[in-house]
Parts: structure tokens; sequence; C-alpha cells
DNA sequence: TCTAATCATGAAAACCTTTTCATGGCGATC
DNA sequence: GATCGCCATGAAAAGGTTTTCATGATTAGA
């Protein structure tokens, strides 16, 4: 049973009411009342309530982020770019994952409820109807690569398909003739969109070559020992994901295969990892972690300001990275080394 | 502003308290009020409110978890572990990470009083004063990796020493005569005892070759650029993290040198990422998702039974994994290239 | 010296839910 | 046909805080 307000009131001889006006930093109590609070309220190692705080006050200084899983580089990235900017602010962090399960997602989403001031939510299955059926009334909420656009609600996209045609292209422009693509789970809409842009990424008569992936390491590694025995021979992998790129590269490596002289090979996201594998992955850059932040400032702003009017959709550009796995000394041409810009 | 369970009421016709009952799952309502009062809540897409549920149940459905950072692959590791022993709980996971500032750590643990009905705390700056000062009363709590073993509270310390001095003894039985070590942050008691472990490793006759860092990468880079310049040139590189390792391996290449011919390394944790860098890097697994489920499991313990009597303190075992870079064709032996374990 | 104004403090309401206790209606039992 | 008991429901309290409004005292102004 942890002290009370009423506690330190008895103790300081004062009211509940004087006591909270001292604590809150009101300019309106005698010093030396206020000095016998401070004591009685360290004495008695009294720290306000939160719930009963935020019940009369309507504030928690929290918010709440859905995601599908807390796991990987990809979200700790996430979590780190929102983490800093709600520090910033001195906002809490719940943290909620939802492990590709719907009524998991729907309950984790009703329990947050009067927990937290907003919402940032990023889940595979957030269609229009869940969202709308799910999200509590009235709590703002940020929207993160959801296929829908909420009205009301900031959206942020990453540019899936944007990226995924701009390595297409370059595998392509740099003589890859049959290039694979190992995709995400096919519910998911980002792996739709990277889908999408691999195949327009294709140049005239070339065939598309797709072995479906679950953006996981070891989908990663199946797919790249089929891709290993597959003839012809693909001379160039595209991962959705860099997990999954990595999964491969220890495929192809396993059988014999030379990276990138053998088999080009390109992935997704630019996680940290990715510039420490052998050869260094080349990739598509998302800034994971100002995709975070961002969220999470619109979040705020959307909290302050209410009247936000429309939610319009921001969408997140990407850029090449250009790394040992697909470039240098490619049997057909030479490439750049740098990094190079794009989109 | 959301219904509330009053709409609720008097939409369905009924009192607050049958409200309650029914969305409750209580037997004692009839199944026709039941039925007007769940269509009532959809319709008004109500969900309680966390804040004043928990005011009066006394029970938040929450774990707080203080960590020093959220960032990077440790971290990552160690809060999948907590959600998934969470999630299973049906617990919510309220995080925040304090960065190395004590008063912010201070304002962390204040704030989560009434929001959590337990704690996790990994704190380098938890010693036993700042604990017992901030800590708020008879919050049940777990500590991870502290210094102090504070009484009544559940305590998970990795065998930081025990891992540094495996390590240690494993370079030089394999003829690494000039060990270096690449500390973490010297404030740090994890990185103390690693350090422990590292002089009491060393063999007779062998001198302490240590750098300073602070557990980053770009540490790591720095310590590996000095340690290249430095003669007599070491042979062995013992980093106390992976990230450190990692950085240092970089500055090594950049050196020229051949790792592990030219001199070998090993680094600490075994972070996910460890296994894919080239060489791929000998480390000290620690079972951080496992540390990480241990701590909820022991924390719901505690939040269950108060009457649990004193807080025994549970040593984490760790291995040695060894790979490339520090065994193969190192000049002087050969050496197994499965991981051995021990300890 | 008396009135007005300022200001520190206290009493009480409000926030939203759960839960205890009271009430009234109904069926069952004799 | 009357009494007892059960059970569905409602009224109200409790939980800990903030905040509004009232009150009393003290100080300043005339």
């Amino acid at each position: 049973m942890p002290a009370t307000i009423k506690d330190v009131a008895r103790v300081a001889g004062v009211s509940v009411a004087t006591v909270s006006r001292a604590l809150n930093g009101a300019d309106n109590v005698l010093p030396g009342t206020k000095q016998r609070i401070l004591d009685a309220a360290r004495e008695l190692r009294f720290s306000p309530s939160g719930a009963a705080r935020s019940l009369i006050t309507r504030r928690t200084d929290t918010i709440g982020a859905l995601l599908p899983d807390l796991h990987g580089e990809y979200f700790s990235e996430l979590i780190r770019g929102i983490d800093q900017a709600a520090r910033a602010r001195g906002l809490h962090l719940l943290v909620s994952s939802s492990h590709g399960d719907a009524d998991e997602a729907a309950a984790a989403l009703r329990a947050m409820n009067g927990r937290v001031d907003g919402l940032i939510v990023m889940s595979p299955h957030a269609d229009a109807e869940f969202l709308s059926h799910n999200l509590p009334g009235s709590l703002p909420a940020v929207l993160l690569n959801t296929e829908v656009d909420l009205p009301g609600h900031p959206r942020f996209v990453v540019d899936n398909f944007g990226g995924a045609h701009l390595m297409t292209r370059h595998l392509a422009g740099h003589g890859r003739q049959r290039i694979a693509f190992i995709s995400g789970p096919l519910g998911n809409h980002e792996a739709q969109e990277r889908l999408r842009g691999y195949r327009a990424g294709l140049g005239a008569g070339m065939r598309e070559i797709v072995f479906e992936g679950d953006f996981s390491e070891e989908s990663g590694l199946s797919a790249g020992r089929r891709i290993a025995l597959t003839e012809p021979r693909p001379d160039a992998v595209f991962a959705a994901n860099d997990m999954m790129a990595i999964g491969c590269l220890a495929a192809l490596k396993e059988s014999g295969l030379r990276v990138p002289e053998d088999i080009a090979l390109g992935g997704f996201d630019d996680i940290p990892i990715a510039r420490y594998v052998a050869p260094a992955l080349t990739t598509i850059r998302v800034p994971i972690a100002a995709l975070g932040t961002a969220a999470l400032d619109a979040l705020v702003k959307a909290v302050e300001s209410p009247a936000m009017p429309a939610g319009p959709t921001t969408v997140i550009p990407v850029e090449l990275v250009v790394r040992r796995s697909c470039s240098a000394d490619t049997p057909h041409h030479s490439l750049p080394t740098a990094p190079s810009l794009a989109h």
C-alpha cells in the first residue's frame, strides 16, 4: 500500500489540495508550507498514482505503439526513432506487438484506451474495416505503412514500389538477365508493393522468377537453396528485405556460389547489419528511425490540436545503396562503389 | 470525448452496474439484457478507460521496463524475451530508456507508479542508494545486472566475470601472447566485471593492454585504429561487447591486418549479427532473450505472491562460441571450428 | 480606524469504473 | 394461497488525484 496524497497531507498538516498545489509547482503556496509538504512527501516516498492522475487530467503522457513485432533490427530501429522523439517530449511508450494475429491486435488496441494519449499503428492486418472497428473512437492515431488511408489520421508510407523498382532496374541495368525475387508474405501490403515494383522493373523479355518468403532469415535461407538449384540459374537475387537477403547469402555460399561474381544479391531496408555481412549488402535504404520520429511528431501534433484537418499521406523516399554484393566485379559491367542517391 | 459506461447504460436502459457486469462476463445477468448491453457497447464503440479501471482494480496488467537504452541488438533481444513472456500472460509493456542519465532514470521510475504492476530495472546507475531512493515503495521489481542486491527483489546477473575469464583463457591457450582489451565505460558495473575477468585470465608474464571504450561501435573503431598502431602490436583483441568488436574489426581491416591470421578477435554477448560479419565473430554467448523471459517470469511471481521471501540472485551462465575470428588458421595452433560449450 | 482587495488554504466535486449492499419481483414449496 | 428464498438489478461508495469555488485572514489604501 503506497502512500497517497492524503497521507502526505496528514503528515504535513495541510489539506490534499495544498499538497497537490505544492507538488505541481503552483506559486500560490507559502514557502514554509511548501517545504513542509516536500519533506513529508520525501519521507513517505510518495509518488502520485498515474492512474488517478490521468483519470482526472485526461492526459497520460504516454503514447502507444502497436507493431507487428518487436523483434529484429527493423523494429529495433523503428522503436529507437519513436523513443528518441518521445523522450524529447517527456512522453512514455507503451508498446505492443500483434505477431500477425488480428484478434490479438484488436484486443491490444482496445486495451490502449485510457492509457495513452495517442496511437502509432503499424499492422499488416490494418485494412480499413479492421481499423475503423477497433481504433478507439476519437483517439488520435498515426498509421504506418498501412494499405488504407483512414480519413483524419496522418499516415506515413515507405515508397516500397519505387524502391523495388529502383533495385530491379539497377540489377537489370548492369547486365543481370535472370533476376529472381524472394517475396514477403503475400497477405502483407508492403510485400505486395515490393513485388509490384520488382515486376515493373523487369526489362522487356525478362521473365519473373518469384520465390515466396515471409521476411524471416530462415525463409531467405530456404529460398536461396532452391535458387541455387534452379536451372537455368538466376544471375541475380533481389530479396524483399535484408533479413531474407542475409539468409539467402548464407545459402548461396553454402552452395559454393560466389557473390557477386556468380550471382548478385540485393536487399531492402538497409538494416544496420547490412553493411557488415560479407560481401556487404547492396540494398534500398529506408530511413527507419526517421520514420519512427516523424510518426511520433505527427502524432503529438494531432494530440495537441485535434482540429487537424485531413490526414495527409506522407511518402517516405528511399535510396539505393550500392555495396559489394552486386557491384564491383560483376562479370559484365563495372559499377560505382559509392552509394548512389536516387529517387 | 469517448463513450463512457454511463452512455452505454443509458442507451441499453440499464444501470452502470449491470453494464459492468455484462461486459466483464459475470453470469448473473439475463441473456436478453446482456445482448442489449453488448449491442449498445458496440454501437457506441465503447471501451473502458484503463485509468479508471486500474484505479479501482489496483491492477494495470502492465509491467514496466527501465532499460539503459532501447537501441541496438542487445536490447532488441532483451525486449523480445520480455515481450514474449508478457504476451503469454496478457500483460502490456511500458518501456523507458534512461540513456545514462540518472535524473531521467529517477523520473521515469517515479512516473511508473500507478501505471504498472511491476518493474524490470536494468540500469548502470542502479547502485543501492539510487534504487532504494527511487523505487516506488512496495512495487514489485526485478533487478537486471545491477551491482547491488536489494533485499526483497529477485535479481539476475550475467556471469560477466566468468565469460571474460573464459575468453581470455581461450585466446591465451592458443598461443596469443599480447592480448589487448577494449573495455566498456568504467562507471558501468558490467564493464568492470568483464575487465576483471580479462585480468584474471591473463597468463603469467602477460601484460594487460587496456583501451577504454563505451560499448558503442564507434568506440570500437577508434580503439581498433589505435591498436593497429601499437608497438609491439597485440596479436589478439578482446572487446568487452560485440558491437565494439565489430567496430574494431572494421578498423583492423582498414589497416590491412588479417583476422585472425595477424590478430585474433573476440567479442562478448553473441548478438545476432555476430555470426554474419566476416570473419564470423568468436564471442561469449549470453542468452539475452532468455534473460528477459526469466526476469518477467520472476516478476509475475513476485506480483502474484508479494509474500516472496528474500530476493535470491540468479547467475546466468554464459558459453564460449568459437567462430572464425580467432580460430581456424591461427599461426600457432589449430582449433575446433564447432562451437565449444564451456562453463 | 474601517473597508477593500489580495492571497493562502480548505471543502468538495469531478474523472470512470468496479463492487458491495439493498431491494423488489418471481417461482417454488408446503 | 401464503411464505420463503433466489436472483436480477439498482443505488451508492470507493479508488487517488486535480481543480473550482468558498472562506478567512492579512495587508494596503483611504
